[in-house]
DNA sequence: AAGCAGTCCAACCGCCGCGAT
DNA sequence: AATCGCGGCGGTTGGACTGCT
């Protein structure tokens, strides 16, 4: 069954707003809120708006303390520490910084800041290498590790956790385990039906409690937006860096899903064997290119595009590279990078949180 | 000066989650 | 429990602007 429209589509005027309707969408809101109610609020105001429109209109550019353009170093690297980190999720990107609104950042993001980043990477032996067939494992992980910038490729991959057909929450695409492994987690997982306490103990548990995620989820971000996503939890939970990166758990010990999950993680990071624990030094290269200390880096420009093409060409070939992993029975080859739902190579102790994250969804 | 291509960004679209009924 | 309406969000679009040939 198909929506109501939001409004009369018809008599609803598009496009840019005028600064009469700028004037009158302002002074009403200013002098009275918005009532609750964005829909009603252009009948109110006399607008032939969608309320929706006014609603954008007034949170992206009438809202007072808006900031536009004029990015700073510091607000760049938080969008690109958080970017890593979340993924897309501008409006909590937004709520990071005072004075922008997720669509400027969004697209601050989409045109400038991706290409900064993505486009003073050097066509590198990462490339040159690994588009031939039949690429080695070790010299995938020692390319890899080389290259900062495949590593946020990769990282971001992991935010794939989000989606629900993902590698993570998709069992038929786990690498096979040994029989034992197999056998160990069906117990857990048979055992896992809330009447063992034992065994609830051990499996993963929401890590704040519910009073404190109500109070989270209820907090109006600087838009007057709300969170849904517990996902945002996470991000609350995980410290940030003096640049804004959030610290990913070095020590695990104390993580439940190391009691529950061990055995099939362990198996998975043998099968895989991609070392990914130079986050740091990700982290640091990462600085490196925002702050254009690009060391290795081609500078001219000309080379840009040849690096994007790079990346499509890599992300493009179904069938010719499987980029990420050399395990025939467990591919499930990525047509785009930027959304691929599959990393096995990604196992790092970040991963975990995201398995919890995972379960706690 | 004209035409073209690339860039930027405001605005739109459609989906989703949540609360109300 | 099911349905509906709204707010919120992220992806995409289209037009204005800019730079190059």
């Amino acid at each position: 069954m198909g929506r109501a429209p939001c409004c009369d589509k018809a008599n609803v005027k598009k496009g840019p707003w005028s600064p009469e309707e700028d004037a009158a969408l302002k002074a009403y809101i200013e002098k009275n809120g918005t009532g609750g109610n964005w829909i009603a609020l252009p009948q109110k105001i006399g607008l032939k708006r969608c309320g929706k429109s006014c609603r954008l209109r007034w949170l992206n550019y009438l809202r007072p303390n808006i900031k536009h353009g004029g990015f700073t170093e510091e607000e760049d690297n938080i969008i690109c520490n958080l970017y890593i980190s979340i993924g897309s999720r501008w409006s909590i990107i937004a709520a990071q910084l005072p004075g922008r609104t997720d669509n400027d950042i969004k697209n601050y993001w989409n045109t400038r800041l991706k290409k900064k980043l993505l486009g003073r990477r050097k066509q590198s032996n990462f490339n040159a290498k690994d588009t031939n067939n039949g690429i080695e494992e070790n010299s995938y992980s020692n390319a890899l590790s080389s290259s900062a910038l495949e590593r946020l490729q990769l990282h971001m991959q992991l935010q794939s956790l989000q989606n629900p057909f993902s590698f993570y929450n998709n069992p038929a695409l786990w690498p096979k385990l040994h029989p034992f492994q197999e056998k160990i987690i069906q117990s857990l997982q048979s055992l896992n039906d809330g009447s063992n306490p034992v065994v609830q103990d051990a499996l993963p548990s929401p890590h704040v409690e519910q009073g404190q995620k109500d109070e989270f989820i209820n907090k109006p971000q600087h838009d007057g937006a709300k969170i849904h996503s517990p996902q945002v939890q996470l991000l609350e939970n995980i410290p940030l860096s003096n640049s804004g990166v959030p610290f990913v758990a070095s020590e695990s010990n104390n993580n439940p899903m190391h009691s529950s999950l061990a055995p099939r993680a362990a198996a998975v990071e043998q099968t895989n064997n991609v070392g990914f624990q130079q986050l740091g030094a990700l982290q640091t290269e990462l600085d490196d290119i925002l702050n254009n200390r690009t060391m290795g880096y081609m500078p001219q420009e000309d080379h840009q595009m040849a690096e994007f093409d790079c990346f499509r060409e890599i992300n493009g070939s179904k069938d010719s590279l499987i980029w990420w992993s050399n395990d025939s029975d467990t591919r499930s080859a990525s047509s785009n990078s930027w959304d691929s739902s599959t990393t096995p190579a990604l196992l790092t102790q970040g991963m975990f949180q995201d398995y919890e994250l995972g379960y706690n969804l």
